[in-house]
DNA sequence: GGTGGCTGAGACAACGTTGTCTCGCAGTGA
DNA sequence: TCACTGCGAGACAACGTTGTCTCAGCCACC
């Protein structure tokens, strides 16, 4: 900024202010400002800058999420990236999988680069660690699983609504020995979606059977198998609600394997890709994952901006989307109990 | 850092010395500054930090992609990510959609943040306004595709040797009339598709017919009509080669439709989820893209590290996967006439 | 006992900007 | 002509760090 200053002839703070469109500065000087920062590549440096300001604003976002990689991650991310970008704020990112330590690392990395605020889905039991950090003007908001020890904007989908109208769903098929498949029961979208499960069946008098409620499904590998070794029992179920994407892959290639799969229901939570184009093609309670990291992102701008108000919870509705593997019959016991006979 | 400083009873620059793990500080010293740290919360300013540093390193690298909610870029998204955590740096991100003016914008806000270095999968047909990033010791990576105008190493997908290895598997299986489905023809890779495709029909001996060839197909709706008007008129193909994710599901779409998933055979470009449980499974020519990501990510680290040789070319080889999809034979003339029949 | 080297710690300036203050000068009205 | 206003532009300090220099104190060696 001297060289320019310097070759333009005047001084330090004038470049400053052409550079900012500081309008009190004569077009003469400015417009040689300006070739002085053509001719010398001239490039602000954002970060003397923000150091200096007194607002000392960034204009970066965090975003913590549980990989990066994955469909619900990524539409999320895709979301909050154009919300930001509406804002003139850029955006950091990070994967969790799952390992507390890794929040904790990711969000204090962050947060020592100033982010101007934090978008988080916790992975951690305790987000208290957070505490310093909102009070000293930074701002977080937690999406798709709430945080706990700690007051802020929350961004979740009706996680216990929709598995009830999951299986709700079933139950109106005729469907009363219906299996739950869920991830680990430390997630408390998990425990959300198991408690729909068990409110629906309750509703309808079907009392819970603990033989088919299986946790702790983490991998379409790990759902797979269980479903082999679920229907190779006496006594399987005629549905299953399977209570995240990944189980509800497994489910898919479970059946298939058996033969079952235009046999048993199917519902799933959260919608995939392809999920019309599978045969049957796959019935969902369908989350909205750009939906989430939009009103996220709005949440966290309103804060930045310097909203004060009470810790708000958006809950983001989901929808049944019904495609004919929640909405087959349940099969005669004979059928079900020799699977193989139908591959 | 100055409270710090009162507060432990030494200088600032005392505190300095202990927040970097300067081991010539006295154990007790160091220790009063810790429990200093600890009471007044005390967070290090990464960005005054690197402003003052000699290297000017800000321990963030961008990464510029198609768009980061898309499953090719958000699984070489996921790669950079890991490979940047085992360097110790952060990842910018940001999705172009295929807007030149928006790859300028978003490379011109992450050097101007100082970024270590920059990963960008090309849009525009030239980087050339790179060139002085580059020289003032900003390194760029291409991926996916080749950057134009500018040194640089690059990381590129055998796109030529997959078409042409996707369009031969067509022909070993009997297949002469076939058609070629692809993106935008400004798009390198694309037009590296199409060059492939020609070959393999070269080397058969098949002159390519240009009522086959179908281009700037970008979306999976556009694709699936073309597809759908194509086999309403006389003289339709025997199998599909679709160049690009979203044409290949439009295709599956469009054969759904006319009854003919069981008769035309296909072949697409990038592998997708479920392309496996889908009926028949989707032949695919795998990409690796995670693959991808770590070698850019890998060459970009190189170059941050002082390495200047000469810009490299990394090939990243494609796979052919048989599922089915592709290893239908030819259907008979009379069959193909009249696709409704077949619904 | 004097010299030299080593070690731990502080003083000071500087990184690239911008907020604040000041000042010169042209234009205005009495 | 003179004070007054307003506006464009520069001087200076400061943002939160760290590189460099300096120095006091200690030990060792001849």
């Amino acid at each position: 900024m001297n060289d320019v200053a310097r070759a333009a002839g005047v001084s330090l703070k004038t470049v400053s202010r052409v550079v900012n469109g500081d309008e009190r500065v004569s077009p003469v000087l400015a417009a040689q400002v300006h070739r002085a920062i053509e001719t010398l590549n001239y490039r602000p440096d954002v970060g003397a800058s923000t150091l200096r300001r007194s607002d000392r604003r960034t204009e970066t976002i965090a975003l913590l999420l549980e990989d990066v990689g994955n469909p619900f991650s990524s539409a999320l991310h895709r979301a909050v990236e154009d919300e930001a970008r509406a804002h003139g704020v850029h955006v950091l990112t990070g994967s969790l999988d799952e390992d507390p330590q890794r929040e904790r690392e990711l969000a204090r990395a962050f947060t020592a680069r100033r982010a101007d605020g934090l978008i988080i889905a916790p992975v951690s039991t305790d987000q208290s660690y957070l505490t310093t950090e909102i009070r000293s003007d930074t701002p977080v908001v937690f999406v798709d699983r709430p945080g706990t020890g700690v007051p802020a904007d929350t961004v979740l989908a009706t996680n216990v609504i929709g598995a009830a109208e999951a299986t709700r769903h079933l139950i109106r098929h005729g469907h009363r020995e219906i299996a739950y498949l869920g991830d680990y029961t430390r997630i408390s979208t998990a425990r959300h979606r198991q408690e729909g499960y068990l409110q629906a069946l309750a509703e309808a008098g079907i009392a819970p059977d603990p033989g088919l409620i299986f946790t702790d499904l983490h991998t379409a590998v790990t759902a797979e198998s269980t479903i082999m070794a679920l229907f190779h029992r006496p006594g399987p179920p005629t549905a299953l609600f399977t209570s995240q994407n990944l189980v509800t892959i497994g489910a898919v290639r479970a059946l298939r394997r058996l033969g079952l799969h235009r046999t048993v229901a199917l519902v799933g939570f959260d919608d995939f890709p392809l999920a019309d184009l599978l045969e049957p093609a796959v019935t969902v309670i369908a989350q909205d994952p750009a939906m989430m990291g939009r009103i996220a992102a709005q949440a966290l701008f309103r804060r930045i901006a310097g909203d004060t108000g009470p810790p708000a919870e958006h809950w983001i509705p989901t929808t049944l989307v019904r495609r004919g593997s929640g909405e087959l019959p349940p099969s005669s016991p004979a059928l079900r109990d020799r699977p193989s006979s139908s591959l």
